[in-house]
RNA sequence: GGGGGUGUAGCUCAGUGGUAGAGCAACGGCCUUUUAAGCCGUGGGCCCUGGGUUCGAGUCCCAGCACCCUCACCA
């Protein structure tokens, strides 16, 4: 749909008169006029502007008078999200980072510059400076002598009130997405912010931060299928990174005894809201540790992750949602079932404000409420699947029985496997509040050393979150002829955990001698997820992958 | 891959087989403290694409394309 309809130029003229002329060319006409004024379109360096919300901080304790302008002067910058032309009175809202301010442009104060304003839409960039004052209404508004237009937007933006929500469009444009709807903004300054956090937290904790190579002529440390890519010159295939474990243990061997990569993965199957084709991972190894310490590290992570976005989060979520609501009532018909909703999650919120007060660290997310607050639920793999499965984990005939019964293809599987696919189907959903899952069949963990007691238990836990897995971590195998003999059973296919060719190199790595460890993953996109209320993988990845690359246009 | 849904103006969306609609945005007019500003007027459409049924299709049928949800698959 977009193809066609933007490749179409200007709307023809339809019957006599005056010939119909679009709002892209519209705009291109304000903009000559501009040049025609003596304005460039398209301007410069705007020095020393001040964020919108640092100015309203500096005169926070300011008593205004209504209707009265102050000595306060402002400078600032932005993309014009409201124009009210008032004969030779002027209010423009610009819109920053941080949020929106009022301008108030009159001819007498810009004189020779007020023709300008005739020539400026909505959607452009501009910066202005002037003193403060409030309104009648107690609006805090620049006054405005010294407008400059920094650039023309010959692209009209989206309708002010709903914002873009063709989601199609949403993620092919992210850049308009960001624009106009400040929540998607504030969904990804927060992912930078939870990003910030967790390497901060890290790096307080000692660890290094390491980059390996995305370009591998192996891939290996988790099972799924790459994208293949091949060097020109080296005349070789390569693969892109599914995980970077392998390169970071033969870190761990080099002596950098805690390393951490914020990694980015790319995985070649299937598309969800819980999955994209390329994700970021923060993946980490501490020697010396096991994997009971990983999972105070992603308690701690997250913990860090939360104190720096959701606190902000809340209350502003709410506002959005009551307003929602509020619109809502306003439409006749709309469903009476959509405003329940709506109050129904504006309950969660308000528990989950309740929660924070009485200093716990509590989110809502799909609307439900989680609590992250540390220490989180940790509960053995065996007595999950007995709990929600009602089998022994052990009892071969019961696991099959159980998993015939819930259509589960069993033929030719290895038992772990059947455990574990019985596992995803009864346990995984049930996990909504945070819990570590730990001792994992040993038969799916390769790479995992096992339980000294229990030879069929790898040390190994998964983190779940609102049903999801958002980490995956191990006590790392570190003994080089078992890693062997698992790699092996890998290549000829068993297991289910298959790998394409051994990795050599690795296991000469651990021969080399490489500290006891423990190991984790965290999904930073699925904890960006929970953290910012987003129900899909796709509202906390930028540019998302679309199919088809041909709807750009001039 | 299975099931369900969506595709109409720049944006958000109505549309009942009979000449294509609204709000916002745009254009013209009035207006010096407005609040999703208002009032008057004007322009703007390959109704996703291709077939079919029909005197007549935005509407019904079939196929395709794109996106969303869901199930399956998926460390």
């Amino acid at each position: 749909m977009t193809k066609q309809k933007n490749d179409t130029p200007v709307c023809e003229g339809k019957g006599a008169g005056q010939p119909a002329v679009d709002q892209v060319e519209q705009r291109r006409r304000k903009r000559d006029t501009l040049r025609e004024l003596g304005v460039e379109p398209y301007g410069q360096r705007f020095e020393n502007v001040q964020a919108v919300a640092d100015v309203r901080e500096a005169v926070k304790a300011v008593e205004f008078e209504p209707g009265k302008r102050t000595e306060h002067r402002a400078r600032v910058a932005g993309r014009i999200a409201l124009l009210r032309l008032m004969g030779k009175l002027a209010f423009v809202t610009i819109r920053d980072r941080s949020g929106k301010i009022q301008l108030g442009l009159s001819r007498a104060d810009l004189g020779d510059s007020w023709p300008v304003l005739k020539q400026l839409d909505l959607g452009d960039i501009v910066g202005a400076e002037g003193v403060l004052g409030k309104t009648r209404t107690g609006e805090l508004t620049v006054w405005v002598d010294r407008l400059t237009v920094l650039s023309k937007a010959v692209r009209p933006p989206p309708e002010k009130w709903h914002g873009l929500t063709d989601v199609d469009l949403r993620y092919r444009r992210r850049y308009v997405d960001l624009f106009s709807n400040p929540e998607v903004l504030a969904v990804f300054q927060q992912r930078s912010a939870i990003i910030g956090a967790i390497r901060a937290s890290l790096v307080g904790e000692g660890y290094y931060e390491v980059d390996t190579p995305v370009l591998q002529p192996i891939y290996g440390g988790a099972a799924a299928r790459p994208f293949t890519t091949h060097h020109n010159t080296l005349d070789m295939k390569l693969y892109m990174r599914i995980s970077p474990e392998l390169y970071l243990k033969r870190l761990l061997v080099g002596g950098m005894e805690r390393v951490f990569e914020i990694s980015r993965n790319f995985r070649n199957e299937g598309i969800s809201t819980k999955h994209n084709p390329e994700f970021t991972m923060v993946e980490l190894y501490e020697a010396y540790a096991d994997y009971n310490v990983m999972m105070e590290r992603v308690e701690q992570m997250v913990a860090a992750a939360y104190d720096v976005s959701t606190l902000k989060a809340l209350p502003d979520r709410t506002e959005l949602l009551e307003r929602e609501k509020e619109r809502i009532g306003t439409d006749q018909d709309e469903a009476a079932a959509s405003a329940y909703a709506e109050a129904e999650h504006l309950a969660a919120y308000q528990t989950a404000r309740e929660g924070v007060v009485a200093g716990r660290r509590m989110v809502v997310f799909n609307g439900t409420v989680l609590d992250v607050t540390p220490p989180w639920s940790r509960r053995k793999y065996a007595d999950l699947l007995l709990e929600y499965a009602g089998v022994a984990m052990g009892d071969e005939a019961a696991v099959l029985a159980k998993a015939k019964e819930l259509g589960i293809e069993t033929g030719g599987k290895d038992h772990a496997v059947v455990v574990n696919t019985l596992f995803e189907a009864t346990v995984e959903r049930q996990l909504i509040q945070p819990t570590f899952v730990y001792d994992y069949p040993a038969a799916i963990c390769p790479l995992t050393r096992r339980h000294p007691d229990d030879p069929s238990v790898a040390l190994r836990f998964e983190a779940f979150v609102a049903g999801m897995e958002l980490g995956n971590a191990y006590t790392e195998l570190n003994d080089p002829e078992e890693q062997s003999a698992n790699f092996k059973r890998q290549v000829a296919g068993e297991g289910d955990e298959t790998m394409a060719v051994m990795d050599d190199d690795f296991l000469t790595a651990l021969e080399y001698g490489m500290p006891p460890a423990g190991g984790l993953g965290v999904g930073i996109d699925r904890l960006v997820m929970v953290l910012t209320d987003s129900a899909s993988i796709r509202d906390v990845i930028l540019f998302p992958l679309q199919r088809s690359t041909a709807a750009t246009d001039g």
